[in-house]
DNA sequence: GTCTATAGGGAGATAGAC
DNA sequence: GTCTATCTCCCTATAGAC
């Protein structure tokens, strides 16, 4: 059964839809206030800054990474790869949406040092995360075995940050499906 | 013989560098006076406003951009698709710059709406650049022609747009070289 | 074209009442 | 935890002297 969500909840789902559409420098927790219906000063109550915030933010992204990533354990590395692609279709979709990882990303050289340091450990988790289903694939001889299963995760989240800019730009989501396919057709070799 | 240049110029140059480092909303008028020392309200003697300034930018990338191409008009498809990876290479050398487009994609939605049209419409400049090389390789055989040049050079931007993604995040511009390798061998079919 | 001075607004952040 | 009130800073932008 789902509880009600808690103001810092409410207001960490709310910073992570402002930030994949408008990036960190984007909003302001007068955005979020307003969205909650609260004032201001009331997010200083559960978070200290907006750099706090903004580490919160990173945080909970990795976490539901996580959890998302359990959930399709049961899958062969072909069908994780897609799901991958069809977390940025949905995104796409969503109202041309960046990934965390790819909106901060660009904004990497005005960002807190330590949201710096956070962003890039996310994305290495995220690049063994990948490399994991590679080497997977390689094993079960689904996937080419003259790369390293490092370079073919690199061209693959690569080329996934690529469909992101793709879909906004050509603001039509199925350009990810179109990116999708030929990934799936570099890693089968 | 090269003349000086002059104040607008000179403040185009350095707004582009800090809006490669920083995005668009990532750098101010105070900035571009500072380095160039002189007062923000100078400035304003040659843009009327941030908008027109950033109208400006993304009309002397273009032309930039012409004149690169150019440059290369000789080049056989391959080397010219070898020389826009170069160029995403030498960004990140350079500091892990963003193309212009790449890092006004990421804050599309706070741009004004003047600047998100130009900015579309350069890249469907690039598109159809990017279309014609393809389409050029293709009738020399050297390219594979099971794709339309259209998939073809969307795919190939999208993973240029990936590469600086990468060089950025990663803070190795070699990667970037890696990317390009895996873009030539897949127009190469 | 460049300057000083300044307006107006939004940002992050804090004090202190309830 | 949430509020009102306020502070400081920096942003875009303008007025008007030189």
């Amino acid at each position: 059964m789902s509880v009600e969500l808690g103001t810092k909840q409410k207001a960490l789902r709310e910073a992570n839809s402002l930030l994949q559409k408008f990036g960190y420098n984007g909003f302001s927790f007068q955005h979020v206030a307003d969205s909650l219906g609260i004032k201001k000063p009331s997010l200083y109550a559960h978070f200290e800054s907006k750099e706090d915030l903004g580490l919160d933010l990173i945080e909970s992204y990795k976490q539901w990474l996580g959890q998302w990533s359990e959930s399709m354990s049961e899958l062969d590395p072909e069908q994780r790869i897609s799901a991958y692609f069809d977390m940025f279709y949905k995104f796409s979709q969503k109202g041309a949406l960046y990934c965390p990882i790819a909106s901060l990303n660009a904004e990497a050289f005005t960002l807190p040092s330590s949201m710096k340091k956070k962003l890039k450990l996310l994305y290495e988790s995220q690049l063994n995360w990948m490399k994991k289903i590679i080497a997977d694939g390689q094993e079960q001889t689904t996937f080419r075995s003259d790369l390293s299963s490092e370079e073919m995760a690199e061209f693959i989240l690569s080329l996934g940050m690529g469909s992101q800019f793709l879909g906004r730009i050509s603001n039509e989501a199925d350009k990810v499906k179109m990116l999708k396919r030929h990934a799936i057709l570099f890693l089968k070799g």
